[in-house]
DNA sequence: GCCAACGTTGGC
DNA sequence: GCCAACGTTGGC
């Protein structure tokens, strides 16, 4: 059985519609810098997991499309990277403090599920991304909520097969 | 732009 | 190890 995750993104920098866009509906998901965050990509997740893509700071705020994991985790070339603005100094390549994993879209939300939705949504009141402060951006997700959401947003299990 | 909630840093 | 200061996240 699948897992379920959300994963938060900035849509100015990396929106789903990017990922859409990408060959093979295919990229990394780099950027990841919180331990918590990072130990779910290289411990938990699992090729084939399903993923909410989640637009944060944006207008409007909410569940985008869905997702799947594609790889397994690796070093995120990023923080590697001086130019990049997640650069880490303090990692190395013999010794890697963050991963990424790859991730392939699989549908868009026909309905944009907005967090206003999501918290009117009485079903959904143990969805992390509802709790106040809850701010990591890589977070699990109980099946049974993920199928609310993927309801919410006009999608069935059906749309998500390969 | 505001600000609450967190996480990190660094002096001690 | 404590904790104040500071930076970031992210909704509004």
């Amino acid at each position: 059985m699948p897992q379920h995750w959300l994963f938060k993104t900035d849509p100015d920098s990396f929106a789903f519609d990017d990922l859409w866009r990408a060959k093979k509906r295919t990229s990394g998901w780099d950027g990841v810098r919180n331990h918590q965050a990072r130990n779910f990509l290289r411990d938990s997740v699992r090729v084939g997991d399903l993923v909410l893509v989640y637009h944060s700071s944006s207008d409007p705020v909410g569940v985008a499309g869905v997702a799947r994991i594609a790889s397994a985790p690796r070093p995120d070339p990023t923080q590697f990277d001086r130019k990049d603005d997640h650069h880490d100094p303090k990692s190395s390549r013999a010794a890697p403090t963050w991963v990424e994993v790859d991730v392939q879209a699989l549908a868009q939300c026909p309905h944009f599920v907005t967090l206003a939705e999501l918290r009117a949504e009485p079903r959904l009141a143990g969805l992390l991304v509802l709790r106040p402060g809850q701010r990591l951006s890589i977070q699990p997700v109980e099946a049974a909520d993920f199928a609310v959401v993927l309801e919410l947003a006009g999608l069935r299990p059906s749309d998500l097969g390969s």
